[in-house]
DNA sequence: GTCTATATGTTGATAGAC
DNA sequence: GTCTATCAACATATAGAC
């Protein structure tokens, strides 16, 4: 089906993606993946033997992703607002298409998931919350920002913000995610 | 097993809220209830057709709960911050075992359920937000509580600090989630 | 790398006896 | 109101052919 051999493990990693967010783990299964690249299930296993390996290769992948982000925050010539936008940027995303972030999905289904995937998860938390965290330390520091908690508990509302905010705009729609959006950079905004 | 016969519906309802307070809608199923009542899933189906009849019922008990709830907080002889911590307190015992709050559980299933339950959860929202809203301004006029939102933005805003809050601290620990409670309180005291 | 075929378990649900 | 028995559908997974 497709061109190169590995874009199947991809196109894979990306449809799970997409079903994770939108319908949650353990609403997902490997027929609604295959079903979607006109493969059969078996091909799927092949790729990721078990449902538990795909969600670690896509915990994994966010990571990459976050470190990703890390880095080019750090070399952009950006104030603390504009970073602080380009990461909630994400979550608006996600709520143009009914989806929440993978860290609410799994979260929900948290309990129900191998030791294994639970310390990638926390590997994962840990990257995005240090990330908004410093980004919010050094804009404080420059001058850019003004809160008056530390950068970690501002980081724990502005992260519960969004995370409950895109799952919100599911059910009551994408306006009450906007009040929360202009909120957030209002209350960190000098 | 029970002394009275409707006792079996309540506790059905009990358990499954339990259940899906921890392993959410999609990941439990009625052998999970009847198991821990000692009777056949076939006595489930008796009292609750099916799974979604279940959830609505569920929803629909919540509904009544917050009722109650808000008539409560309008008689109490309480400040407003005390009425707020009325709210605040059940996420805290949610986040003492491992649950979440079932509008977050409910959210990351959402879009794998059917109208008449997604309708019920929007009745169940407006209810809760409405309630923490409507102390929110009542505080602010009586001059209680200070803060430069408006009700509605400043209840979203609490709301998804907790409804998130409880879901972080299965991850990363409780302890962020009393910053979280702290900071909430703090960001509306005088 | 993908297929067919198959195995095994679970789920949601119902019919009919007690 | 609860039971036994039974069901079709689906999910997860593997073996072995191509």
């Amino acid at each position: 089906m497709s061109a190169r051999n590995t874009d199947t493990k991809e196109e894979i990693l990306r449809i799970g993606k997409q079903l994770i967010q939108f319908y949650g783990y353990n609403a997902f299964s490997y027929a609604d993946i295959s079903r979607e690249l006109n493969i059969k299930n078996a091909a799927v296993h092949y790729h990721f033997r078990g449902k538990e390996d795909l969600l670690m290769a896509l915990v994994q992948n966010y990571i990459d992703n976050y470190q990703l982000l890390a880095q080019q925050l750090k070399a952009a010539p950006l104030k603390a607002v504009g970073k602080l936008d380009k990461f909630i940027e994400r979550y608006t995303l996600l709520c143009e298409t009914d989806s929440i972030c993978i860290i609410g999905s799994i979260a929900s289904d948290y309990n129900t998931l191998p030791d294994s995937v639970k310390e990638k998860v926390t590997e994962l938390i840990n990257l995005v919350m240090s990330l908004v965290e410093q980004t919010l330390a050094e804009g404080k520091r420059k001058g850019e920002l003004v809160f008056t908690e530390t950068p970690k508990t501002q980081a724990l509302l502005i992260m519960t913000n969004l995370a409950a905010g895109v799952q919100l705009a599911r059910i009551s729609g994408k306006k009450d995610y906007e009040a929360i959006r202009k909120a957030i950079i209002r209350q960190v905004k000098s």
